[in-house]
DNA sequence: CTAGACATGAGGTACGTCCCTCATTTACCG
DNA sequence: CGGTAAATGAGGGACGTACCTCATGTCTAG
């Protein structure tokens, strides 16, 4: 059987009034006592049955996903993935809430972030650009007690305590060798499309590919950024006048907007040209098994909500987290190891 | 609040002791009633507070992990992953063990599900090798009320409740996509090394390969199978004869022993050849990062352990397992996207 | 020496569910 | 219509923890 209060109370030879306010750090103990406390605690093996603690504490989380409004797939893929987890919260005496933010909008993004701290909710999971006052917000938050976990993109220097998501400068890198190599020793030119360079994420990737092209692969010359606003159809507006230019022999989409990039590439009989792109969407998958993609490079919403939730609870409980489990990879998907 | 079993009492028009009849499947209810009861159940929307309920009938599940007693650094990355599961069951009334069984001795892996069986585990996750018996052992087990899922290679027409592992005839295509694609047009000779073809995965990985090189890659070359026991020694030995045979441009290395396949690559002259491993280990990351490794495919070893004991959890308290949390990836990882 | 602050003990209630007992009502059968 | 079995009600204790109150003991400053 495993210990309990009653056995830590026995052994330390004290009250169970006394365990319970050493295990939640209630004023009141000499210094002696507690070190009693826990020599017993430790000796015994005790671990709080954290059921029962919330049990009897009636706690209930509240947590908070805050995401851009826009319709991209990815977006959308998160905004899935919140919804599966919603529903399997309520089990867990948790209550999941989404807020979506204009993105457009600077200002709407601390707003939201204030509300929401005043309210006093558990724990926040946010999805914004870096500035300094999304950084303010966050310290705001931290201060009015909710824990913090930043999305996709970190903000970094905020009191944050996590960030889910994935190192953008290894995945930019990581698609400059899928170019390279599948391209062989031929050279070629290398376009280039992002949404933004203003979007950290976007060019912390260009940057990463940039730095494995020139060390690794120096007779491919590769373009400037054709800005592609993360706009499917601003893509496809531009994109075939870049490729008349000529040569293109492969393509690097950064950011969203795939679905312009696919119906371009469906329509021109230019030579086959090779494609890694990220975020594994429906387009980008049925690209992979029309052999139009070549890799997708991409992240597992699933996993990074998920994630969320799971850090935001353990801190709130104040309980360690698994760094492994909260690991996001970066995924690679050929057509062969779709899942 | 969240609705508790009074406030169904009060809506069904039932006293509690029906309710929890009902809830709790126990005989002695009209199925009027039943229906009655749950009716009001939707009309709450009451989820079961699974923390509390686990409190009250002081369930502690007790899951069996079933390894073969193989010293490979793969098997070694899973009893560290089930020692990392087994330290964070306690705080969630789980108690975990291993049993290390011996590969060699068929009847053991046997007589060690039978055991088990008999002493009434509430779940086991079993690596072995797929067998009429062990096909038996795991019917037998299921029969005494156990749940049960297979780990890494699946046993089918079994009872199983699940299969933690990936597809490995596709995981065998996607080596075969990474090997002709780095290699590019010029043709040469690959050479595939294996553990056994008696290995159930190895024997797949090597038809998907095989697919994917025949239909994708025609001037490429594939040799016969060389055996390499799953041993570096033995892979040490015998690989140096097999290199001088002349015009090796691509290893896909299947199995184990990648430590006696690294070491010879380290010493021989010849020039760069591309690799493709399985599984991630301290021996194929180093390889990476030296490049002597071109890619590793690999099943996250922390993320099949975590997933088994929730899915053993889920069976076992009759919950729903959410599909794509418990998806085993086929992972890719080059240098660049090393975790 | 004593007031007051601090440390500790003793005991209780609550959380939501499970599971038990015993009494009572309802339904059906002959 | 009585008798019997099935259905239901009423109530309570337990699980392990949190948190509350009140009483008592101990130390220290003035």
């Amino acid at each position: 059987m495993r210990p309990t209060v009653h056995d830590i109370a026995k052994v330390a030879g004290v009250s169970l009034a006394t365990v319970d306010r050493v295990l939640n750090a209630r004023p009141g103990v000499r210094e002696g006592t507690i070190s009693r406390v826990n020599a017993a605690i430790d000796t015994l093996g005790y671990v709080r049955d954290v059921a029962a603690a919330n049990l009897a504490r009636q706690r209930d989380f509240n947590f908070v996903f805050v995401l851009p409004d826009r319709d991209t797939a990815f977006i959308a893929a998160l905004r899935d993935e919140i919804a599966a987890v919603q529903s399997h919260a309520r089990t867990d005496r948790m209550t999941i809430r989404r807020v979506d933010v204009s993105p457009h909008d600077p200002q709407a993004m601390v707003a939201a972030l204030h509300l929401l701290a005043d309210e006093g909710v558990d724990g926040v999971a946010v999805m914004a650009p870096e500035t300094p006052q999304t950084r303010d917000a966050v310290r705001h938050l931290r201060a009015a007690g909710a824990q913090v976990v930043t999305l996709v993109s970190d903000i970094q220097a905020s009191d944050r305590n996590h960030f889910v998501g994935i190192n953008n400068l290894a995945a930019g890198s990581t698609a400059g060798v899928l170019v390279g190599r599948f391209l062989g020793a031929r050279p070629g030119k290398v376009l280039v499309i992002a949404g933004s360079m203003l979007n950290r994420d976007h060019a912390e990737r260009r940057l990463g590919f940039d730095r494995v092209m020139q060390a690794d692969f120096p007779h491919l010359d590769v373009l400037p950024t054709l800005e592609g606003r993360d706009d499917a159809a601003h893509i496809a507006d531009v994109l075939p006048e870049a490729l008349a230019r000529g040569d293109i022999s492969a393509i690097y989409s950064i950011g969203a907007g795939n679905r312009g990039l696919v119906r371009v590439l469906k329509e021109t009989d230019a030579p086959r040209i090779v494609v890694v792109a990220h975020e594994l969407t429906p387009t980008s998958r049925a690209a992979l098994e029309d052999r139009i993609f070549d890799a997708v490079i991409t992240q597992d919403t699933g996993h990074m909500i998920r994630s969320a939730a799971r850090v935001l609870r353990a801190y709130a409980e104040r309980r360690e987290i698994i760094a492994s489990q909260e690991r996001i990879r970066i995924d690679i998907f050929l057509r062969e190891n779709l899942p």
